[in-house]
DNA sequence: AAGGCTTCTGCCACTCAGTGGCACTATTGC
DNA sequence: GCAATAGTGCCACTGAGTGGCAGAAGCCTT
């Protein structure tokens, strides 16, 4: 099945309706995540080559760079997935009135999170998230895509919710607070027991909460 | 340790009294990240091979990765300066008691700001700005880092001022928004007019004082 | 249902970043 | 000066990522 967790918008009904092509390029799409978590988890993410994983899937290397822009890449394909869906939630949400910019960014992501496929998808971002603890390119290339992400919500939420000049800024620094409390939830999430769509949402309105507090917190 | 801009802590005197073999190899590292600059600007990240670069040089490529861990390093060593400098300088500070963390955080930030060279410097992090800006992979590498040194300042937070169990989640939180208002502050300082340390320190406590109203904005 | 048309795939050769090893030269402390 | 101890240059090698082209597979007529 292919979609699930790997093209964010889409549930298995529309997936069957797909062309024979499209669902063999999902399927190597899947596979090629699948393989690559668990050969990286096994033998770390530098013990694999990229022959061996294309060897593993009975892909070329050639498809592979299809697929994926980099090496890295395969291995954060759930987590982008989420990001994705938040794009596309912010597009679509409808905040009432007054209420506040971060907390309609909170709800977006929560959303997306909930759009996430129930089984395997938050296994394999412990996966993904454990593995880029100890791959640093892993992790770069994920900080980035997430820095691609926040311009691209800012574009969202300048288009939407016609900003006036001066808070240009003040929008892309809740972006900004609202990735990081992101980062902070799932580092706990993956180290806590038995990590669950539900508990990471508990974990982000946590570490939502948070911030205001962490602004006043007093030394000593 | 290092020359002006290579090597946060020390100033020119200091310099002077540094063995010859430290001296050559700092003017080496300086000739790498000027000459690296200066090409990369000239004809693109891409568009320069090390092998180019350490030809310009006269280097070998062996030399290269004994002074840099990877080409984007090299184009980003103006800025990781700075980050260094405001670890250091977290280590040394005496905030007044009851003084924000956050304040205490980016009073670092300013105090390691004005220990950065005068001359050169402010140019060079623009140069290493703007080459990022189209260069994912640089960007990435950047972002990265200051991750790393995130964590880093954490633990010197953890260590000097004795955080209460819970807080640790907001002391991080409260690292995480000071590098985002600091990022906003240098998207818009590369952007402007003449870019000068002061320039830039100004927009960090511009973009520092806009973090609580960015909480508060209300869409529509 | 068979033809052509389009799109994707496999394969091959290539560039370039980054590493390991060894011989060589230069600095330093005696 | 003279060992000991760096740092350096060179060379060969691995592995990521790309370009090009020939062939296969899905698709779209009539």
């Amino acid at each position: 099945m292919a979609a699930e967790g790997y093209t964010s918008g889409m549930d298995a009904m529309d997936l069957d309706r797909l062309p024979l092509r499209e669902r063999k390029k999902l399927r190597t799409r899947q596979a090629l995540v699948d393989t690559a978590l668990e050969l990286f988890t096994e033998r770390g993410f530098e013990g694999v080559t990229l022959d061996a994983l294309c060897d593993a899937v009975e892909v070329s290397k050639r498809t592979f760079f299809r697929t994926f822009t980099s090496k890295e890449d395969v291995a954060m394909a759930p987590t982008q997935d989420l990001w994705e869906a938040f794009l596309e939630e912010l597009e679509v949400c409808e905040p009432a009135p007054g209420q506040t910019l971060f907390d309609v960014l909170r709800d977006a992501l929560l959303a997306a999170l909930g759009r996430m496929p129930a089984e395997g998808w938050a296994h394999r971002v412990v996966l993904s998230r454990r593995l880029a603890g100890r791959t640093p390119s892993m992790d770069a290339h994920g900080l980035a895509f997430c820095d691609r992400t926040s311009r691209a919500a800012l574009a969202v939420v300048r288009r939407r919710f016609a900003l006036p000049g001066g808070d240009e800024l003040r929008a892309r620094l809740a972006i900004d607070v609202l990735v990081a409390a992101f980062h902070r939830a799932v580092e706990a999430w993956v180290e806590g027991p038995a990590p669950t769509r539900g508990r990471l949402a508990a974990g982000l309105g946590l570490a939502c909460g948070a911030v205001p507090e962490s602004l006043t917190l007093a030394v000593r």
